[in-house]
DNA sequence: GCTTGAGCTGGAGTGCACTCCAACTCGTAC
DNA sequence: GTACGAGTTGGAGTGCACTCCAGCTCAAGC
C-alpha cells in the first residue's frame, strides 16, 4: 500500500500520515525503489487504535510514548498497560461527566419545550 | 462577587473570565466606582454549564452561540433547544464510541496481563 | 518525449483556546 | 504616605495538532 491508500482507507491525510512518522507515531515504513513509502496492512489497525486513543481524548505526547514502547517490543508491555489503565480511568470519568451533561441537556430541552408550548397558547 | 472570586469558585483564571466577556460567552456585569466587574451569583451556575458544554466537546463558537441566544431572551428558546439537541446527538455517539474504547482497553489490559504473567514464568 | 498524477522534502502557516505581560489604578493596612 | 494586593486595559505570545506549500522526482499513458 502506498501512502494515497492508507489516507483513503484511514481518513487520515497524506500530510497527517507523513506528519505521524516525523513525531513517531508511525514506524517508518519500507520504500520502494523510487523512495515512496510501503506500508503494510498492518498499519491500518494500529492508525484505527491511534485514532480511538485520540478520539476520547489521549494527549499526542502520550500516544507517541506508547507508540515508542510498542516499537519497544514485549519488554514494555506493563508500561503499556499501566498506560492504557490510567486512560481508563480518565474515559471513564469524562463518560460520566459526559452522561450528566446528557441528563442536563434532556431536562433543558424538556423546559424549552415546555416554554414553547406555553408561547404559543398564548 | 469581585472577578477574583469568581475565578476561585469556578476554577477558571481571571484572564480566562476576562477573555470570555471579550468573545462573549459571558455578558459584561456592573462595575463599581473604580471601574472593577462586579458579578451576580447567577454566573457561577452560567459558567458551569459552559463548563459542562465545553467538557463534552462543544466548540467555543457554538457556546458564544448559544450564549448569544441566552442574552436575547425567550424569542430564542426554539434555536437554543435545536443547538443542545444537535449537542445532545453528537454526545451521545462520542459517548457509543468510548465505551468501545473502554472496552477494547480492557481486552488489551488482560491481553498484557496474561503475557506479563507468562513471560515471569520463563 | 511530454503531460499527468502521485509521491517526496523541509519549512512555513493556521486555527483554536487560552495565557501572559507591561503599565496602570484603587483601596486597605501599617 | 507608602507598600501591597487585587483589579484594569490592549496586545503579544503559547502550545497543540495539524495543514499547506514550493519545488522537486518518478512511472505510466498517449
Amino acid at each position: 500500500m502506498m501512502i494515497g491508500e492508507v489516507a483513503t482507507r484511514t481518513g487520515l491525510s497524506t500530510d497527517t500520515l507523513r506528519f505521524y512518522e516525523k513525531i513517531g507515531l508511525i514506524a517508518p515504513p519500507l520504500r520502494n525503489d523510487a523512495g515512496r513509502r510501503i506500508y503494510g496492512a498492518e498499519v491500518l489497525g494500529w492508525i484505527g487504535f491511534l485514532e480511538q486513543l485520540n478520539a476520547t481524548g489521549m494527549k499526542q505526547a502520550d500516544r507517541v510514548r506508547y507508540a515508542e514502547l510498542r516499537q519497544q517490543g514485549d519488554c514494555t508491555l506493563t508500561e503499556r498497560r499501566e498506560m492504557l489503565e490510567a486512560h481508563r480511568a480518565v474515559v471513564a470519568t469524562r463518560l460520566a461527566l459526559m452522561e450528566d451533561t446528557m441528563a442536563l441537556m434532556d431536562r433543558k430541552v424538556a423546559a424549552y419545550r415546555a416554554m414553547e408550548k406555553k408561547a404559543k397558547g398564548n
